[in-house]
Order: structure tokens, then C-alpha cells, then sequence
RNA sequence: GGGGGUGUAGCUCAGUUGGUUAGAGCGUCGGCCUGUCACGCCGAAGGUCGCGGGUUCGAGUCCCGUCACUCCCGCCA
């Protein structure tokens, strides 16, 4: 027989009955009857009750073992009777009756359990991370987290992609965000640094004729960390085609990503076919460039009915700046007094002056008997009042429309009112809430009003995988900052309209061939088609105010690539992390990564980061300069 | 870099208006228990109330500072 094991823990069946068996595992649970004794043996494969008989020469020492201790155990397979079946495990209809026990490795008091789910401290879990792995939830996730990975290389596999390495101690990238360097030995006072992404590798790749790249890559950024985005290190699923359009590369991406969130998801729906909104539109209808389909909210532009109107806050600030717009987000069943103050102290929570709304409903008597009939203990009151709420409602709506209420509403007056009602198509019962000012300003506060009145009258569907493409984002923005004209997002991008575009147009009007992939909310990727031309990019760069001599300096190496034949292509670079959160239903990235550092990027179980020899320093020619605390 | 929240037993948390010896559940340890699977019952140990200072006859409780954790903003595809 095997030294450890004959069969593993989560093996043994019915039809085992009666074999000798050897197992080997951590002790998971005891329960000690004091004449009779249960011990829950747990490994990667799953949990097999062991009974131990006091007439078991191994009682004596069956009875010492602890929580997580490693065990081998040798013993006999019996049928449970009928009604000590366990139906919640797959090994619940037997036991393994024990006859020999030998402890493999004992363990110290636990610092957290294993055994449940309690909510134990970040950094005590962090610190003893191989404890937390045991846990079921976690050694699910990462399990489904490789799963994942492993059905994203055979799809990209077999859709012709090939998968290559890139350099992990590089140059500097222009992805703008903060670099982990790494100090260079054998030339004193330089870097290496590590890629925030294979950005100018994956287009190397394709300049150098292997036509289609992925790569299951990790990217270095020194940012702060978020629940949603680790600190320092990350993966994405890097993918770069050759002799592509954007359609192309949605065309190729699109089966992957609905494949996989199909296999793995649990069962939820995945869109079918994903739609795509336009950048400007997004931030219209939605308030953001991640909007959440799954909340059914559509925002509206209402300003023509404000203008020169009885509300005159909003009436005023179109009046003082044409570009002021009044954008209308309704919620349907919001129509009470209670959500309406609730969500207007929201937003005095989030430095608003307030949220204006008007909500919908029938004159006093309905009400007042609404009112009743929900209040009501009796139920033959009750009863009268439901008929008599619902004979009333009847008449009313032959009346005509629910009128609305609130402060807007009587300032604005009956007819303005109804027009908006009907634009927004809602009726009573219905509320709407207005954010007023300039788009870009207003965009976030708008979009997370949008964000709440779904979450919080139950609009947002829970049991779907809603997908979009953000299509034609702006290739540059205004820096109020630095007071220039700046590149919005990838400076590699291929400007719509090409070398034309950039000399006709204005710089703000210019769009790019620029897109995300959002998934309930969450931005899964960013993806361009790459500027293929030199001459483009240097006109490109210049607009952002970068002259040749820089262009030249940062990123020749990719300039020079360029003028030997580039082939028109472009990628994607989708969040591994991200996408494992998601189909996992988990809302933080710890939850899914293997041995993740905490917000302040540290890892507690190495150690990391840490003080380094004064040889180690002195080869690197580095003398240290930390700040006084 | 900034803001919010939290900090009391190993863990989750309670602790009244500032007032006697700071409590409960889980876990740990000991005892009892032959069908449990969140076993049950009895008992015990376990506390610098994050840390420092202040107000007070008296501080877990009030004030100031500080630290840690966490979420967010900045930043970051």
C-alpha cells in the first residue's frame, strides 16, 4: 500500500464498501462522543468521516488530535445506516471505520479557524494566508480562478492566438502610471523598470509578422490600491491582432469573454450580442464610461423644459451658460416622499446642494386610502379599503394623470410638469431626479444617483452578465491641470479620420479608435487599433505638445519600428483579476488572488517589502535617503 | 497626499448619564457523554478597553494628539 493514501477524501462511495482504505489529510472537525469519536478528514478533494471505536487500538491517539493537524489514517469502509447519512457531502453515505492512525504533522493553536466562514481580520488572514487558502470559499475561488485561466488559453488557443513571453524587467511604458523600478548593477544609476503592461512588446510582435498574440501577462503599477484593484501586481489577458479593423477585434474577443462567462458563470444570463455606446452617449444616458445595464435606468436631457420656467434655480443657470443641461434620471416606483428626501440628503452627503425631484400620484382621497389600506391591522378594514383604494384609482385614471408633487413641480407648474412626465414615460408611483449643470461636472454625481436609485428600489437585475462595448472615446481632453491639450487615453491610438483629422479638426472633437469592455459596471479592459504610422503618431504627439526630440527620446525604440513596415493592428488587454471577481460574485480582489498584498502593498506572510544589506546597496551604487518621520 | 468609518478577551460584538469586581457568543483548556456531522452538557482560563496625554474625587465612556486597519477621493485603464 501507499505510504499516505490508497484513495483521496473526497473519493469513497457506495460501491467502496467493505476495501481497506488509507487516507491522508488535515483534521478538519472533531466530535468526541467520549465512548465513540468522529473525526472529518479534509484534502484538496474533499471531507471523509472517520469513526473511531473505543475498542480501536488507535482510540488513545485518535482522541489527542486537534484541528488541522496532517493525519494518515488506515481503516475499513462501512455503509452509514439510513438515517446517518449526510446528503450534504458527496462521501455522506460512509465512513471509514478506523484501525490504524499516524500523526503526520501536528499544528500550534490556530490563529483563525478553517473550519466556516467567520469574518476574521484582513491582516491576520493575510499574514497567515495558507490557513485562509484552507478555507472552503477561498480554495473554491482560487481553483475556479485557475480554471478560468486555463480555459482562456485553450480558447485563445484555438482561435489561432499564439502565446508568447515579453520582458518583465524592461524601460519605462507610457501608460502614465507610477513605475516599480528596479536599479540596474552593472550601470550605475540606471533602471530597469517593470512593465505596466506589454503595451509596446505586443505591438513589436505583431510588427515583427507573428500576426496573433496573447499573453496571460503581469503588469506592475505603483498606484494605491482600491477593493477592486490590487496594489503592485496584476494580470490581464493581453491579446494583439495583425491586419484587423475594430470590428475584428470585437469579433474575436467577444465569443471568448460570452464562452467563458457561460462556462463559468454560473448559469446567469451572458448578452448575446454586445452592444455598443458610443463614449458621449454613455456618459448622456449613464453618467459614466462603465455604465451597469443591468440597471435599467436611462437618464434624459430635460433642459428645454426648465428654460425661461417657474423653477428658476435651473432656469437661471441655463440662462447664465448655454452649455448647461438639465438631465432628468427617472425611477420608477420612487414615487414617495420618504425616497425622494432620502436620496436628496444623499446627495448633500456627497457635497451636493440637494437632488431636485418630482414624484407622481393621484390626488388626496386615493391616497388617503392608500395610506389606510397599507397601514391597516384589520382585515376586513383592510378589504374595504382595498376596494374602495382601487374603485378610487379607477375613477381617477379616467380622470386623467397623476399629478406631480415637490418643490420643482409647484415651482415649475402643471403643464411643464406633465411634459416631463410623459417624455420620461412614467406614471404614478414614478418619481424623476434632476442634476443640473456643465455635462463633464455633473457626469459623476449623475451617474452615481443613476447607481443608487436602481440599487436601492431593487431595479438591477441580479442574475445576468450585462456586456457593452464603450465605443469612440476622445483621442484627447483638456488638462485643466497643466493647461494643454492632453492624450485622453493611449497615446498609441489610431486617431478616426487619420492624418486628415488631426489637421482639420479640433483636437477635443477628434475621437479615437479607442474602446472598453464593461461588464456589469465593472471595466474589464481597455483596447485600441494602434497607430500604425509614424507620421500620424508624430502629429499626434505634437498636438499633445510633445515635440519630435521627445517622441524620439521616450519612445524610439517603437518609432523606429514603425518605419519598417508596420502592419495595421490592434488588442485588447481584458483584467484577469477582475474577471475571476466577477464570475466568483466577489466584490474584492483578495478574494480571488492567491497570496495578495494589503492596501498599503505590503505583503505580510514574506515580508515584503523589506530593508535590503548595506552590500547589497553598495553594488547597486544606492545610498538611501528616507524621510524622517 | 486628503476624507469617512472602525479599534473592548484569540475572533465577533455588548457595555446605560462618567460611578462597585468590564460582559455574552464562538474558539481554547479540563471533565462527562456510543451516531455526530455547527454534536450536546458542566466547569475553567483568558483583558495595558490600540497607544500617549488631558479634564475629573472617579474615564472603556468626555477632550486633544497619535498609530493601526478598512473604504473612498486624488492617482491608476
Amino acid at each position: 500500500m501507499h505510504a499516505y493514501r490508497s484513495h483521496t477524501c473526497g473519493a469513497l462511495r457506495k460501491e467502496d464498501v467493505g476495501k481497506s482504505v488509507r487516507l491522508s489529510g488535515w483534521v478538519h472537525r472533531v466530535r468526541d462522543h467520549g465512548g465513540l469519536l468522529f473525526i472529518d478528514l479534509r484534502d484538496h478533494y474533499g471531507l471523509t468521516q472517520i469513526v473511531v471505536d473505543p475498542a480501536s487500538p488507535a482510540f488513545k491517539r485518535a482522541e489527542k488530535v486537534k484541528p488541522e493537524w496532517v493525519i494518515r489514517v488506515d481503516g475499513e469502509v462501512v455503509a452509514r445506516s439510513a438515517e446517518t447519512i449526510n446528503p450534504n457531502l458527496p462521501t455522506g453515505e460512509v465512513e471509514v471505520r478506523l484501525k490504524e492512525l499516524e500523526i503526520l504533522s501536528e499544528a500550534k493553536e490556530l490563529p483563525l479557524p478553517v473550519f466556516g466562514e467567520p469574518d476574521y481580520p484582513e491582516e491576520t488572514r493575510l499574514k497567515y494566508r495558507f490557513l485562509d487558502l484552507r478555507r472552503d470559499s477561498l480554495h473554491a475561488n482560487i481553483m475556479k480562478r485557475q480554471a478560468i485561466i486555463w480555459s482562456l488559453r485553450h480558447r485563445m488557443r484555438e482561435d489561432g492566438f499564439f502565446e508568447f513571453q515579453t520582458p518583465i524587467l524592461t524601460a519605462s511604458s507610457p501608460e502614465g502610471a507610477r513605475d516599480y523600478l528596479v536599479p540596474s548593477r552593472v550601470h550605475p544609476g540606471k533602471f530597469y523598470a517593470l512593465p505596466q503592461a506589454p503595451q509596446q512588446f505586443k505591438q513589436l510582435i505583431m510588427i515583427a509578422g507573428f500576426d496573433r498574440y496573447f499573453q496571460i501577462a503581469p503588469c506592475f503599477r505603483d498606484e494605491d490600491a482600491r477593493a477592486d484593484r490590487s496594489p503592485g501586481e496584476f494580470y490581464q489577458l493581453d491579446i494583439e491582432m495583425s491586419f484587423v479593423t475594430q470590428d475584428d477585434v470585437f469579433d474575436a474577443v467577444e465569443p471568448i469573454l460570452r464562452g467563458l462567462f457561460e462556462e463559468f458563470g454560473g448559469g446567469k444570463k451572458v448578452t448575446k450580442k454586445f452592444p455598443r455606446i458610443p463614449y458621449a452617449e454613455a456618459m448622456r444616458k449613464y453618467g459614466t464610461d462603465k455604465p451597469d445595464l443591468r440597471n435599467p435606468i436611462e437618464m434624459q436631457d430635460v433642459t428645454e423644459h426648465f428654460r425661461g420656467g417657474g423653477f428658476k434655480v435651473f432656469a437661471s443657470m441655463i440662462e447664465m451658460d448655454a452649455n448647461t443641461r438639465i438631465w432628468a434620471i427617472p425611477a420608477k416606483a420612487g414615487g414617495n416622499r420618504a425616497f425622494c428626501d432620502r436620496m436628496n440628503s444623499w446627495a448633500q452627503g456627497e457635497g451636493q446642494p440637494g437632488l431636485g425631484y418630482i414624484f407622481w400620484r393621484y390626488p388626496a382621497p386615493v391616497e388617503f386610502a392608500k395610506e389606510h389600506f397599507l397601514g391597516s391591522d384589520d382585515p376586513k378594514l383592510k378589504e374595504f379599503l382595498r376596494q374602495e383604494a382601487a374603485e378610487q384609482l379607477r375613477t381617477m385614471k379616467e380622470i386623467g394623470p397623476p399629478e406631480g408633487a415637490g418643490p420643482v413641480a409647484k415651482n415649475l407648474g402643471p403643464e411643464r410638469t406633465e411634459a416631463i412626465r410623459t417624455q420620461l414615460g412614467l406614471s404614478e408611483a414614478d418619481a424623476v431626479f434632476f442634476v443640473a449643470g456643465l455635462p463633464k461636472e455633473m457626469a459623476a454625481i449623475a451617474g452615481l444617483a443613476r447607481t443608487k436609485i436602481g440599487t436601492d428600489l431593487g431595479l438591477v437585475a441580479q442574475d445576468r452578465f450585462d456586456f457593452c462595448w464603450i465605443v469612440d472615446f476622445p483621442m484627447f481632453e483638456w488638462n485643466d491641470e497643466e493647461k494643454k491639450i492632453d492624450f485622453s487615453h493611449n497615446p498609441f491610438s489610431m486617431p478616426q479620420g487619420g492624418f486628415e483629422a488631426l489637421e482639420t479638426k479640433q483636437p477635443e472633437d477628434i475621437l479615437a479608435y479607442q474602446y472598453d469592455i464593461v461588464c456589469n459596471g465593472v471595466e474589464l479592459s481597455s483596447g485600441a487599433i494602434r497607430n500604425h504610422k509614424p507620421e500620424i503618431m508624430e502629429k499626434a504627439f505634437a498636438i499633445a505638445g510633445y515635440p519630435r526630440q521627445e517622441l524620439e527620446a521616450r519612445f524610439g525604440g517603437m518609432l523606429r519600428a514603425l518605419q519598417y513596415g508596420a502592419p495595421p493592428h490592434g488588442g485588447i488587454a481584458p483584467g484577469i483579476d477582475r474577471i475571476v471577481m466577477l464570475l466568483c460574485g466577489e466584490d474584492n480582489l483578495r478574494q480571488v488572488v492567491m497570496f495578495p498584498m494589503n492596501q498599503q502593498a505590503e505583503d505580510l506572510l514574506m515580508g515584503a517589502p523589506s530593508e535590503v544589506s548595506p552590500k547589497q546597496l553598495k553594488e547597486l551604487h544606492i545610498k538611501l535617503d528616507p524621510p524622517k518621520k
